[in-house]
DNA sequence: TGTTTGACCACGG
DNA sequence: GCCGTGGCCAAAC
């Protein structure tokens, strides 16, 4: 384990997203407690390589899809959230804080709700 | 081998 | 409330 990347670190939490849900660089960045959010969006442009890592559910701290110009095809991020039943307009997650999923729930969630 | 950039965030003015 | 700068670590040139 000790082997592994910063960034198969990165995917491995954002392989752990749950399904409808979304989460931020920062909160990744500050779940692992190493390096900085820069690095995250690294890992994420590598993320490609990687299978099982839905790098569409990973926006900036205001919401917005900024990879979404990185992804193939125009539009296919805005497209993978919706399907998740997550709202998007103008490239920006609705309610964005309603959908924000922290890493830590990981730990500790068992307590449903 | 050194410099520059990068799917960012937080703080200060 | 908006704009500018610093910080972070790694990969690409």
């Amino acid at each position: 384990m000790a082997d592994q990347t910063y960034y198969e670190l990165v995917y491995q939490v954002v392989r752990q997203i749950p399904r409808g849900r979304v989460t931020t660089y920062g909160a990744i960045a500050d779940y692992l407690a190493l390096g900085s959010a820069r690095m995250v969006g690294w890992a994420l442009h590598q993320s490609f390589a990687a299978e099982g890592v839905p790098a569409h559910r990973v926006v900036n701290r205001k919401g917005e899809l900024s990879g979404r110009n990185h992804f193939p095809g125009a539009g296919m991020m805005q497209q993978l959230l919706e399907q998740e039943g997550i709202p998007v307009s103008e490239n920006k997650v609705v309610a964005f804080e309603r959908y924000f999923w922290h890493p830590q729930e990981l730990d500790g969630f068992r307590g449903g709700r």
